[in-house]
DNA sequence: AAAACACCTTGACATAAGTCAAGCTTATTA
DNA sequence: TAATAAGCTTGACTTATGTCAAGGTGTTTT
């Protein structure tokens, strides 16, 4: 499980052997089952979750009881409550797995010491987030002044592993559109 | 106007006044007349660009001719196309004046050598970038769930000086409303 | 001080997308 | 392997929001 991380990080950045040890040291693994949570609402989130194997959701539940799906983590992908982590209120989303799932829980406090001590690590941490950032701007974008069939396509386009393997309801939700919409829509590009 | 920078910086990171004067060096004013353009789509955009007064509106147009508001930065905010600046790639973003505005520009290469040589300013921007991410989240969470209603009047609770600030129509682009839908939301508010 | 413009509002109508409900497959689970 | 649940599709209907068009203020501009 830790092999997938290292084939993940080894091409990004450069670290010593020591310093590898040391990563990996502090992280722990966990196994979901499908459907089993791995951040609930009320929580306060504490790490940073890297997905081996599999695939998670994280959605938030509104007044009506409705499910709005943020974000799909599947492998080499990073997963967690930013919001609850960096102000350490309790999360108001969760985390679950779509499947069985692997992931590697690095606590905030050591992961964040050893960007402080690993320079290399820390600007991969900050790239990474700055394109997380950039992705979530493209998103804002889209949902504000695309059609259901507009978002569609492009979620297709930039998340082809996801399109095959998330429920369409939930795909539909993340986009912002009722499923039915969403089975409409792909009916008249099948065709 | 320096001064304006400096005000907003002193409180978040301490420099040395030899650090300051450094950072200050780098920096070059800039004033736009209403209406005048900061970036024009086609062009790179390399710098970091603080307001120290007026308003700055960014925002895409589409292949029907359609303005989509993507950001307004007023006084001690930043602007610019991130997207632009890290890839280097020519921006699909303008960014003009709805006010007289003096903006503060600091070259990209130049602004980065200095965060990476002063800790404490790199922690700073780290920061803001994160912050900036979680709004950024948010707003996608709205776009996705809310109905017109509720995302103007969080728009309002979020951003209550620009709601006084900027033209109607400008904050329904943002929400992705027509300025016709936003313009009886309010009536009713007001009633 | 006109003239031209930018901005907001309102009405009438059009339409994209949502809701409710049923039926049909394909996975899970007992 | 029967039973249950999850997921997708389709039809009929409703609704929120968009579009088009006109009129009214208030602001720039000349």
């Amino acid at each position: 499980m830790v092999n997938v991380f290292e084939e993940y990080l080894r091409p990004q950045v450069q670290l010593t052997a020591e310093e590898w040890t040391r990563l990996q040291a502090l992280s722990s693994a966990q196994h979901l089952r499908k459907r089993q949570f791995l951040l609930h609402a009320g929580q306060v989130w504490q790490s940073y979750a890297f997905v081996c194997r599999g695939c998670l959701r994280q959605y938030t539940i509104d007044a009506k009881g409705v499910e709005h799906m943020l974000k799909f983590s599947i492998e080499n992908w990073w997963a967690g409550d930013r919001e609850s982590l960096v102000t350490g209120q309790p999360s108001r989303q969760y985390i679950d797995a779509l499947e069985d799932t692997d992931v590697l829980l690095f606590p905030k406090v050591d992961f964040d010491q050893f960007a402080r001590e690993v320079p290399a690590f820390h600007a991969f941490i900050d790239g990474l987030l700055g394109r997380t950032y950039l992705a979530s701007q493209r998103r804002v974008q889209t949902a504000i002044s695309a059609d259901a069939e507009t978002k569609y396509r492009e979620f297709v386009q930039t998340y082809p592993q996801l399109a095959l393997r998330v429920p369409l309801r939930m795909i539909a939700s993340y986009l912002g559109l009722s499923a039915e919409t969403l089975s409409r829509i792909r009916g008249l590009n099948t065709k």
